[in-house]
DNA sequence: CTGAAAGCGCTTACAG
DNA sequence: CTGAAAGCGCTTACAG
């Protein structure tokens, strides 16, 4: 502790301390061929001895490379993408890069000026899960055309940058089959922003099945709320003001789902009785709700080591039309457990 | 794109185009009074033209400073962490650091190579969530004299680094009296690695609580596990092996909590019935599970602003004794809904 | 196999 | 108010 203000011991001080040059120490570090064992054991012994740390910013700088990768996530509070994070954060250490971590909260505008700070950093990449209302052109803006940028989750218009998405739609279509399996024919889709890319793609996918099932849904049966558990329970009257009222509900993800399922208790109803849902993303929490909740898995931390080695393989070849990657999603069915999923519509006409 | 492969705009290129030295972009990109107005809206119109993008890495290397904090966290998967790692890259980025990322997957050999890269990009300071096993030496043998290291939730022997804990002696003494009010007399205390800090605490807490209440626990009350609802679920026969048997349980944690629950399940006890228990963390999925659980709240969000503005401190008036800061912990009672906690012990005699 | 020299993009006294 | 020069810690041809 009593050295804790003495420089930082560099490569010049080895050099000196084993009597060769710089650039012998230099070919050392970088395990060269070109020196002899004996100088390069000794060399050794005195980075032990005086604590050397190398320094790789200067190195980066004098190589004109880089050695991270900056991740922009909206909100690690999130199950989701606190996996997603620790998956590319996974594959991004084994290959040697170091993850530069900025929060956004789903603001745009908090973004922007993450992305800015993020930059003057000069990642090699950046993996950008964007926030809600971002807008291409400003994050275009930030990001410069020298570096490659991949869009995780929420598909962003204009700009060439390569995509990893779930696949929203099937997912989507599975979760409402599978209550119209059930009997149910009136269905929400509940929950989310409509101009959200992913919103939009689920409620394609919900509007697939109904349309093969042959049923129409009432305006009323799409009502639009904030991703959130809260704001979700506060919205659950909307889908009963006006006949015909649903007796099942396709929730926009999982925490829409909870909020939902605590909302109707509020009202009386008791969810998996009363009233079918169904969630999306498969959060921990939906294994262990009261009734558990039949639900999609896309597996985030997989998806965040195959962020990550999308974006390295970018970085080794830079060129070529951008990709979009679109990973399929797995129904989870817990109506075994007596699901939220396993109410019988009142009128059980059995369709099929 | 098609200028993907052009130079990056440098100081230099700014300087020539304005027809200043760079001495003077320089002064403008710190805002420095110096400058004429005139000059200052040029050359700034030059940098937006063309792009420019402020090396920080550079000017880094040039002033001797550092704008990044390295956190180092065992596991984003879990909540409390990721909560944890949200608020320091929070308050880190309002003060203009960027956050290193680096998951040690509670592996104390991965926690030395991640600690040793990060090192390389010369953090200012380093917020260390310590994994199981952690070994002070080789902590400070990675991390060096001169960059300050901020301990987080796991105490560490030896080194003189500043610490920031949860008051888990407090937390769990709390549990106990909570469950000795419900006229428990047999209580274990399940979950957890006796040599790691934290469990180390929370049985002293628990044992206080008993013995201001005159219980002597027996040996067979203190079960070990890992601390993953896995290892607890497989782990719950250990509680019923010899009499006395325990008729409640202070958990390690939320995680163990809820894999003892299901254990018990497994076992044909109902959790809250037959069998009450208590949890740690107050992560999200306590307050759904079935019955919902009874806890300690440490706020991990607001915990880890504190971290940030710590380290922050130290970096300001860098010497100094380390200092070691406990935060108290608070129960979350889910009685009221018939929680995990509620069960009454068989033979009830309400003491008191 | 090793050394001297230039340079990555910035900042900082020091002159003017 | 602005410019010329040195230097942060590295790497990389280029000689020897």
């Amino acid at each position: 502790m009593s050295d804790s203000r003495r420089r930082r011991v560099t490569l010049n001080d080895i050099a000196e301390a084993a009597r060769v040059s710089r650039a012998t120490v230099s070919l050392v570090l970088r395990d060269s061929p070109l020196v002899h064992a004996d100088t390069r054991a000794r060399v050794e012994t005195h980075m032990r001895k005086l604590g050397y740390v190398y320094n790789r910013a200067a190195a980066n700088l004098r190589r004109q490379t880089s050695s991270s990768v900056a991740l922009v996530i909206n909100d690690l509070s999130n199950p989701f993408f606190a996996e997603f994070a620790a998956g590319v954060d996974e594959a991004l250490a084994a290959a040697g890069y170091v993850t530069l971590l900025g929060g956004t909260g789903e603001s745009a505008s908090r973004q922007q000026a993450v992305l800015g700070s993020l930059m003057e950093h000069q990642p090699a990449a950046i993996i950008l899960s964007p926030a809600e209302g971002s807008d291409a052109s400003r994050i275009a803006h930030a990001v410069g055309a020298h570096t490659p940028l991949l869009v995780f989750n929420r598909e962003l218009e204009g700009a060439g940058w390569d995509f990893l998405g779930l696949d929203n739609r099937r997912g989507a279509r599975l979760a409402t089959e599978h209550l119209l399996k059930q009997g149910h024919r009136r269905i929400a889709f509940f929950g989310g922003h409509a101009d959200s890319s992913s919103c939009r793609e689920r409620r394609l996918g919900y509007g697939d099945a109904l349309a093969a099932a042959g049923v129409t849904p009432e305006p009323q049966w799409l009502v639009e709320c904030a991703p959130t558990r809260l704001e979700a329970a506060a919205q659950t009257g909307a889908l009963f003001v006006r006949d015909p009222v649903p007796t099942a509900a396709v929730c926009y993800n999982d925490a829409v789902a909870l909020g939902l399922m605590l909302g109707l208790a509020r009202r009386g109803r008791r969810p998996g009785h009363d009233f079918a849902l169904t969630g999306f993303d498969d959060i921990p929490e939906s294994a262990m709700s009261v009734p558990p909740l039949t639900t999609l898995a896309a597996d985030p931390r997989a998806r965040g080591r195959q962020a990550a080695a999308l974006v390295l393989a970018r970085l080794k070849h830079a060129p070529g039309a951008h990709k979009r990657t679109i990973v399929p999603v797995q129904l989870v069915v817990r109506e075994s457990s007596g699901g939220a999923d396993t109410a019988a519509p009142p009128s059980a006409r059995k369709r099929r």
